[in-house]
DNA sequence: GCTCTTTGTTTCGATCTCGAATCAATTGGC
DNA sequence: GCCAATTGATTCGAGATCGAAACAAAGAGC
């Protein structure tokens, strides 16, 4: 059961999932703060501004602002570094994982992430 | 030889290849304008503006704003009708296959695209 | 021929992002 | 203690995008 074999079908798997983003209604990322989000998830804590603006060859505001949107969207949080106090080591959260899990279930299956519409019922 | 299995390499595979794009100097396309592309090379032509917001359930104006970036980029490039001189083609170009073509191969093999920085060597 | 419908584009104000430069806060060297 | 270096945030003007509404052009129906 492979996934992707050739290359039209990785383009093809690549088109799946962007289209299901935008047609979603959840959030649409920017390709950057996208990747600040994967990386605070997938690689080994801890992530500083200086340290995702270099792993993303992007400049510091570049990154400020990413986290400003991702941390309005609750998907990341930053914290003082009690260390040294220049520092900011960005964290994950609950939402932000909730909303890649969700990302990676339409890259495995290609459905449509289940909608979260009745949350208000209980 | 399976290129992902589990969500978490689905998510690393995703990672891997949005960072490959943020850090490369290749044009950064916004999701829509990503699916545009896509879904002119991928999906049976023809292709029109409302076909192409209805694919992906925004609004035509959005579309259009897509195509003007994407044309300007000489990554599509739009067709009058001549039998219906309402609607316009959404075609391919050399320039668009060769974009997705390095994506394409992002995705399969990781690597970042080769550089064509020597292209005035000849 | 005239009107209604369809298709794609343009305008509008608001919001967001960008890179470069500047700023504020903290730390380290001496 | 004091000054330079480091880190992250902020400002600035320019440019891009957004949804909704208004618009222009072409075709369809009668």
């Amino acid at each position: 059961m492979e996934l992707v074999q050739t290359q039209v079908e990785a383009l093809d798997l690549w088109r799946r999932v962007t289209v299901t983003t935008v047609r979603s209604d959840a959030p649409d990322l920017t390709a950057r703060q996208l990747a600040v989000l994967m990386t605070v998830r997938l690689q080994p804590a801890p992530h500083t501004v200086r340290g995702l603006a270099a792993a993303l060859n992007v400049g510091k505001p570049a990154i400020t602002r990413a986290l400003d949107t991702l941390t309005r969207l609750g998907f990341v949080q930053r914290r003082r570094d009690p260390k040294d106090g220049r520092n900011v080591f960005v964290e994950r959260t609950d939402k932000g994982d909730a909303f890649l899990d969700q990302l990676g279930h339409t890259i495995l299956t290609g459905d449509a992430p289940a909608r979260p519409r009745l949350e208000l019922a209980s």
